[in-house]
DNA sequence: TATGAATGAGGCTTCATTCAT
DNA sequence: AATGAATGAAGCCTCATTCAT
């Protein structure tokens, strides 16, 4: 008896350090795509900096896109778990808690959210990982979900334009992403106060499209939304 | 005489010609890169697309980098050239003209201007093609400036919020960056109204940080907009 | 214990195999170049005379230029090597030992000196390497130096002509040269008689310059000299 | 009658100019070819430097090797022309002119001898020119012979010891070979008294294998040798 | 089980030569 | 007759993946 649970712990520790090697390949190829050059990333470096072969990596991955991949879906559900956080929030009575907890998630590590999206410029059309690249749609198409459902509150509640609510959570999301973009992008000029201009954009986020912002636009608003 | 004429124009024939060819491999270059994947455009391939041999193309760019920064030259000059037409209206009148043109002309061809957006992230460290690079980030910069004298009139005018001008001309930057990664993201499903939406992000991108929003958000605000 | 030795002479063994196959890359590239034009000789032949595949080539040595300036670096250490059993026999009292033993060393393997200037003509501006082909003037300054020494002494004992003593050490590199040189021109007609013309030449390598003269030279001349 | 001549004239003009390009063509290339690596003078570059069109250079020469091959010829010849001088000078009393001729011809543009030696190299193989390079190899042998005739008449009159007079005769000639590797070679240190050790050298070359010896030598020892 | 040497497809670039104008 | 744009073969090098130890 003692004999097979001691096997059991064995085996238990074996996956225990299996899957701690599989986090460390995680976190070296993070490190490195965010510090050089995406196509400088090699699985011989990845390999070298979490201090195993090679080969062990192929042992966790079948392919470089499968670690690759990884780092998506692992920053998409990060994503999501704040913004269930964001949820329980806005239960509590604050209903803007949801987009802030987007934005607020999105723009915690600009340059990882950044990474993501040119990872997944690469992967688009990679036909291994055909399927992780679906969960990742999945959890985004969640994330827009969650979105939508507070908006339409807001809708309700009078706060927001009565536009279609994706109109607001697209719009949400685009801000985000541009400024993710804006966060580190150099050419821009060096930006001193990024925080304070980080705080702003967020605050625009949260609030735009409030009623009473919106008809004073130019002519392009959509005929469905004049009176 | 007869004779010295028609030797110019033959001059200036082939000059046309090869500039012809020349606008011909750019445009190649500029299909493939919008129809596939960024790293599967091969210089074998704009070649063949072009209708000419491989070492032709070298007639015309130095390296496959010139071609590709060539085409972000293009494109940030084709900006400066509509966002020049917004200054004209603006001094007719109409103070947001600027930063329509600028969305507009962004928003136009989205596939293009994130195009771009790629290039520059595979180009950022390419050792040839520095000073042109260099020469993209002038433009850019020249961009920022437009609208940056155009807010600073709006905030003088009492319309924006008296925040330092390059948080609104950023903002604006950072919307547009995201309305465009929108545009043709396919992972956020499908969306059909993408005219009226992208119209619904102009006229926020047009009003956004006007008075009277800004100070109704949340607490994020920088310490400077309190009262 | 034994499982830690046992491991231990694995990477040794591997080592060895490693270091092996570099030797035999290095003696297929060797024997590609002095049997055919040196400009015929691709990374793609050398690999499959060598028994293995392009990509291996370069596990080994990180350009072309490389392997061609590892066979310089051989080539001049040899001729060290040999340099320094001339000096031991010199200290023994044959003044001269030294100068033959040069001679001897770079006629020994005329074809392969000559490969070495060769290979010095197309690598002399290459960027790579730039530090190996300074190890290889460094080494060959030592050779001069080692002359240098030697007739130096021989100067002093009155048997040289009392010139600056590297007017003789370069008249003995020039003829060491043109003697290399000779060996296998072929445009020279073919001489049959080559070893005793080498011979004829290596004593006067080790007499020109003598106050007194050639019918002194050791025993390297050819019989027909002898009385 | 005036016509026929004046069209005559025509035909010779067109010549003139005709062979003028092509000497201009050579010297481009000659140009190029000692200023900078081998390898990079490219037919464009001698084109350009010639002042005409690429295609031009093929109405002159069929191949890029044939332009070159013509070099090494006209080399050939130049040192034939000193050599016969030479051979003047000797059947009026100087039995040494001639080996002093040869040294001193080649040693006058060691860079040039270098050139030669340099492209003999890369063509040996070519199979164009072939013809060109048989000529190449004849005019070498005839020098050969010219070197001989006076050697065995020197061995005759008990100057030179008697061995093959292709040992004295191939001796010269690697001396002179080495001298002209010498002349130039950057990594054997810098030589200032260059002129001096060529004449050095020069007096070895015509003295060497002598019965009696070095202090015999004509007019070419730099002076502190003199008594 | 972990390793890293071996592999080779595929990319970029050069340049001698051709040929239509 | 002179031109130079066009061509494409051929070379070097990278790196994801495999597999024998």
């Amino acid at each position: 008896m003692q004999a097979k649970a001691s096997s059991a712990d064995r085996i238990r520790e074996k996956k225990k350090i299996f899957l701690a090697r599989e986090a460390k390949i995680v976190k070296a190829a993070l490190e490195l795509l965010i510090s050089e050059n995406i196509d400088r990333v090699t699985v011989s470096k990845i390999a070298s900096k979490a201090g195993i072969g090679k080969g062990t990596v192929y042992k966790h991955f079948l392919t470089k896109n499968e670690i690759l991949v990884r780092i998506m879906l692992d920053y998409e559900q990060s994503i999501s778990t704040r913004l269930a956080e964001g949820l329980e929030e806005a239960k509590k009575g604050d209903p803007g808690a949801v987009s802030k907890a987007y934005f607020e998630s999105r723009l915690a590590r600009p340059q990882l959210d950044r990474l993501v999206q040119k990872l997944e410029d690469r992967l688009v059309d990679a036909e291994d990982i055909e399927s992780q690249l679906a969960e990742v749609s999945r959890i985004r198409r969640s994330h827009e979900d969650a979105l939508d459902t507070m908006i339409t509150k807001l809708i309700g509640d009078g706060i927001l334009e009565d536009v279609p609510s994706h109109y607001h959570s697209l719009s949400c999301w685009a801000l985000a992403q541009g400024a993710v973009e804006l966060y580190f992008n150099r050419t821009l000029g060096d930006i001193e106060d990024t925080e304070a201009l980080m705080g702003f954009i967020t605050s625009i986020g949260v609030t735009m499209g409030n009623r009473g912002q919106y008809h004073q636009a130019g002519d392009k608003q959509p005929k469905s939304l004049k009176k």
